[in-house]
DNA sequence: TCTTGAACCTCTAGTCACTGTAGAGATTAA
DNA sequence: TTAATCTCTACAGTGACTAGAGGTTCAAGA
């Protein structure tokens, strides 16, 4: 195929830079060079470089998607290590979720209870100058 | 009341350089200095910083803060400055929740689906290497 | 074939978005 | 006497890029 890096730039929607950073550290492998010393990429680029950036988009961290690719590699190999990734990643998700809805839950309160008049009657100030006013302790604060 | 740096913080639990840092920023007002020149806090300083921590707590930005303390300085000013800042806040609250749902959808069908046994059926993989199996086009990504 | 200019190369260092934190070296309070 | 405080400067942390300088290569058009 031969494609330039600015060819699976395009192709893929990653930046130049970026792609030499995956390169550096090896998300990417290090692709065949021109004479001059130039990238150039065959077909199989472009589908890892895509499952990257999939994975990146569906909020999995660079590590994760490197254990990822290693099982991508190696179809043989049991699964279960890229099913528990996809968990573990899928339980950090619930608990930002649960953090946030307690947040909601308070801010909520704060501000459809408040009849908006002036700063001395504004349940949004007094609700943050006393915390005793919330009904959550820790506001899903993970300790 | 004469409180010390190391007095204001344990009162509040922030750190001593926290305080500082504040001051600096002027979300704390300069306070009194002793004649060697040692910062000496009255009980206003206890509850503007547990205002600020709480904010924190809650999610807010110090610039955010800063805005909310100015208006519960002012007693009599009209409150709407401050729900708005509440509501903005709680608005960025809900899309992150919102795409954070998105996600979690995603991945709790990856997961699910998955039987689990070589790599080269595993559904995970296969989903990260084809967004076409998905059923969100963006993943909740805000653009 | 020659020219030309966009695209590529490496390497280093910076950004982002924010909010703190850490240390050094000197001084103060009780 | 000694823990606490002072100022000042610079770094941290989190992770994933991103920018620029200064030089080289490729490919297409004349
Ligand atoms: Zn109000
Ligand atoms: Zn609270
Ligand atoms: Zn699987
Ligand atoms: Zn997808």
């Amino acid at each position: 195929m031969n494609i330039s890096i600015g060819g699976l730039a395009g192709r893929t929607g990653a930046k130049v830079q970026t792609i030499r950073y995956y390169e550096q550290i090896a998300l990417m492998p290090e692709p065949q060079r021109t004479h001059g010393g130039q990238r150039r990429y065959e077909a199989g680029a472009v589908k890892r470089l895509a499952f990257i950036r999939h994975a990146r988009l569906l909020g999995f961290s660079l590590d994760q998607i490197r254990n990822l690719l290693d099982l991508a590699d190696h179809p043989g190999r049991d699964c279960t290590s890229a099913d528990s990734i996809a968990r573990e990643h899928l339980g950090a998700v619930k608990a930002k979720i649960a953090a946030l809805n307690s947040l909601k839950k308070e801010l909520t309160r704060m501000v459809k209870t408040c009849s908006g008049t002036d700063a001395a009657h504004c349940l949004v100030i007094e609700t943050l100058a006393n915390h005793d006013l919330c009904s959550s302790a820790n506001h899903g604060v993970v300790t």
